[in-house]
DNA sequence: TAGTGGTCTAGACCACATC
DNA sequence: ATGTGGTCTAGACCACTAC
């Protein structure tokens, strides 16, 4: 059974696809949704909320609510999970494991793995392509309790991220993203197929289970020009961070 | 007067930080909560559904709620304007016009900032430098609208945002940001001090005020290595969305 | 001044986690 | 079986916007 709020939200965000409220149009007030949509003002709440957390409207007190953008932000499996995502924005995408190997997490990575130096991980590289042209170079290290399941996995999969899910009922929840730019180093350039000290694209990220256990900490890197990051926020939500550049080592 | 759930979120934030909850470990229940700071529970909702945005504390129904980090999230103006975010962060921030120019506003442009084509617009071309040192290349192209307020600026100003909010009251209220890699072209090698090809750190953004109205369409390049964009996101918020890079001409 | 969103309450029922 | 967070209601008052 899904939530009342979340398909007051879905009949609204098709409102606003649909163009019936345009960009810079009001939306009805929340009295007024609330009748048309036989429910209280504080579920109609909910449901708006989920529209601005999207990013589609803006409010402010005591002002209409106002229509922001029409794009739909991408769910935490598309941000994640690489295969996922090329495949909702119909893209063909391949993988190949290239190199995989067992040893003892370093200092870097024992902090952010949450593990102690030394304790086993699973080093991983992987070339991801889109529409047979390499895109993208993943560097992952996984804990060591779930390196078995991974092992398992075999070298041309797609999607890990479903992989894991299927074989052992993994669900990545929470993840931490940092992004900059980096010149291609030796192996980049050879793989990516791009000369050597070119602009890459820098997503390193740790992601989490529910129980805020960390899986996996990956650099992963994009060819430039073939992927952007986009973010929309607001005075009242704002997910996105600016750090300066020296505050790890290279990994 | 500050809301009541903000001073209970500020007191569990401070909790956090100080360590009193260490990462991993469980928040009190709502219940629980409620009759410590002597509130309802939908006022401890709100409370804990900020440090949730905040990437502090993630959640899943019949669990408690656990802490997953302890760094907090900028503040829009922080990640909006390029000074506060630099004073906030405790750095020596200096800016420098180099450039400014009225014109016509070209396609792309007038699609970005909601004007027709050839509609006036002010260009800015202005360095940004930590600590004495070039650090940012911003291209800025303003609506007509706002042209003279910006040009009354002097051009060593060091955050146009609070000059433009102390001269004629505006405000940025919501953003949209785009970020790749790019090489380094003639100018930005010129002006950052760094080879030409060399890896830049792009975020293009459009900015708007509360009522939607955009006010501004900037291309910043960053100097690689010099600052970092970091997200938390969830299966429940995600803020950020990835997306194919052929979709618009260079500017 | 009227309308709107922001905040807060007190209570209820349900789905899920944990043991 | 119990506790927990997720959802929903009905009402209230306030701060702010728009006119």
């Amino acid at each position: 059974m899904t939530a009342r709020y979340m398909g007051i939200a879905e009949e609204l965000r098709d409102a606003i696809m649909r163009g019936e409220y345009p960009v810079g149009a009001q939306l009805p007030s929340e009295a007024e949704l609330a009748t048309r949509f036989a429910a209280s003002r504080g579920t109609v709440r909910q449901a708006v909320a989920v529209l601005a957390t999207e990013g589609l409207v803006g409010s402010r007190q005591g002002a209409r609510r106002i229509v922001l953008g029409r794009e739909r932000s991408q769910s935490f499996a598309e941000l994640h999970s690489f295969a996922q995502w090329a495949r909702a924005m119909g893209y063909r995408v391949s993988g190949q494991v290239l190199q995989q190997r067992r040893r003892g997490a370093g200092a870097t990575e024992a902090v952010r793995l949450a593990l102690q130096p030394g304790e086993p991980v699973l080093s991983v590289l992987r070339l991801r392509s889109l529409e047979g042209e390499p895109v993208m170079l993943e560097r992952t290290v996984y804990a060591g309790w779930i390196a078995p399941a991974v092992e398992r996995i075999e070298p041309g999969c797609e999607s890990v991220t479903q992989a894991l899910y299927e074989s052992v009922g993994l669900v990545f929840a929470y993840g931490e993203h940092l992004i900059d730019a980096v010149a291609a180093g030796v192996q980049d350039s050879k793989l990516l197929a791009v000369r050597r000290g070119s602009p890459l694209l820098r997503q390193r990220r740790v992601t989490t289970t529910h129980e805020g256990r960390p899986v996996e900490w990956s650099d992963d890197r994009y060819r430039a020009g073939s992927v952007t990051f986009s973010i929309r926020n607001s005075v009242d939500a704002n997910p996105l961070v600016r750090q300066m550049g020296d505050l790890r080592p290279a990994p």
